[in-house]
DNA sequence: CATGAATGAGAGTTCATTCAT
DNA sequence: GATGAATGAACTCTCATTCAT
């Protein structure tokens, strides 16, 4: 594929990206991507066969870059419970955040494509925040911060939290302050009660 | 509208329910419903619009069965960490049921139809589900066996980690031993911490 | 089927026997038959699902029709040689008629279909043929006009050449003397040579 | 034309050749051709401007290496009857063989095109055979194996029938046995009878 | 009430053909 | 000459929705 070809099928993406986002994923048409990037029927073929090979492509491209989600604006000295309340946080402010997201997409994507471990997008990012969660843990038990017998246990328990939190504000009304309430209840029973 | 009306209005609700099972929501047409029932074009329409008018009609349907969910099958002498585990269990069977059950249908037709509070069926069933539970803990407590300083937070702890739970069953694969893991870390967080 | 549907599709078949005559089989398209009939898209759908199962049900109507061939006109007392040299005359006409015919849509049609032998028409209206003129031959040699130690050979010899003719009258100009010269020659070869 | 235009118009259409085997005529577009010759879509259009027109340049290649049908492998002192047995058995091979093709394409190409005489590959081919058959029978009356009184009027007959024969074994199946009986008819009305 | 034939809008898809590079 | 991206016309097929019976 030359040059022009691969800076056109980004093209395509990134504004079909916006297209789900609006959408979700199972109402985008063909049709609708050809308009939003108004390019002409045949042209949108010669790159993606049908919408599940273009939302295929988003979601790569926000895999890559999803891949940093932690890795940034974290001041060195920080101590791992300040990181951790910084990460919960930013996830309360996505899952808050009334503007288009590509969440709504994702998920009925992935209800209608239930793949396998290794290439679900959904599967990967839980795992990987489950991890780096559990390493803050681990840090803040070093620290002196937190005590907590399972690590692990506990970080996967603030990552489903997290997911049903994130599927309620998908599917109902949820106040902030519902939101605040479970997040802190999670991030008290990682310190030490007397 | 007559009684033979209701029986029939009934009878589609019934049908079209399966039918959501087998599909989900977004996927199922008028003609879907028109043939699983067996009934004339026009007839459904009679009835019903379109597809989200039955959807609500289906819930309405589900509600009132649903709506006795613990009620039953609770030996009166049983322990609070028994009627616990035994939910837990019942929803864990029902997570993982590889048969056509409702669930997704529903998240599609909340996705779309992120209706208000009130009438928003998914919050219903979590509000009530987080009440029964924490009244459970808090028997639990007087009996002795829980330790709890916030039973409402456990509650709604335990029934945002099953609802993580679910999607995640929902949009990948997800094996048997990692819902019991889950479902034992919350279980332990109730008992007595020596 | 209602009695109105059966007219309806009658109707449609009838209507797009004509566009098959006119255009072929692998030249017409639902929309032409559409067209034609001056239906809607969908109503033609409701009967058809391609132009495949329209073109079989032309040929189905094409065999009923087609049954009587030789039934007709023919006098009670005419000679065996009179009726062959009618039939063959009236192929001779068919074959040369410039108007539209079905014959080319037929051909394509089994060139892109060579179905097996009991539901191939081609090959039952052959069959058919061979086996009225095998008759036909053999009443000739008992009314002493012919004469000929392999009826059934020489019927099938007749029909082979009828349809190379056919077929050359179909792919390349062929005159008219051209045709009667065969005619004349395969006629020949039954009567008594002295 | 440089030298170079005409290797590649060769190239072209002996590739294009064998996806006409392959798929007919009406079936093969452009993008076929275009996919099997690996070269690009624009290029194909220097050289042709629709699949006819690379259609049409395949018969004459076609015609070119068929114009010694007859001449080879004959051995100088076979009899008639002998080279016309061969000839029948070689066309019998063709006609039944159920690779691939140009036949099949050949007679939907001229369905189409019913060109007029002089151009008409197919009419060519036949008086051309029609010729050296009826050479033959002459040649072998002389020999005094054969007995016709009319050798070109044989001669058509036979092709006639070869020419029915190819379309019956095109259309509909047609046993091995069946190809025989009638090359032995034909060939039988040439020997002498007592 | 109930039927189901009919409509027509609209989605999907494929290709012949052009044209800037 | 050669390329291949781009266009747009044309076709297939499916449904929501209506309406005469």
């Amino acid at each position: 594929m030359s040059d022009k070809s691969i800076q056109k099928k980004k093209y395509i993406t990134q504004t079909a990206r916006r297209v789900f986002m609006e959408k979700g994923y199972r109402q985008v048409t063909m049709k609708d991507i050809v308009e939003a990037c108004q390019i002409s029927r045949g042209g949108l073929y010669l790159y993606f066969q049908n919408t599940g090979e273009i939302f295929e492509e988003v979601l790569k491209l926000e895999q890559e870059e999803a891949d940093d989600v932690f890795g940034q604006n974290i001041p060195g000295e920080a101590m791992p419970s300040d990181i951790l309340a910084l990460f919960l946080k930013e996830q309360k402010k996505e899952l808050l955040s009334r503007g288009p997201s590509l969440n709504k997409a994702i998920y009925e994507y992935f209800f209608e494509n239930r793949t396998a471990g290794k290439e679900n997008l959904l599967k990967k990012q839980f795992d990987a925040a489950v991890h780096v969660i559990e390493k803050l843990i681990q840090a803040g038990i070093q620290e002196g911060e937190f005590y907590c017998e399972d690590p692990a246990g506990a970080a996967r328990n603030i990552m489903y939290v997290l997911e049903g939190l994130k599927i309620a504000a998908q599917t109902r009304q949820i106040p902030e302050a519902a939101v605040d309430r479970e997040i802190l209840y999670v991030m008290q029973g990682l310190f030490l009660e007397e």
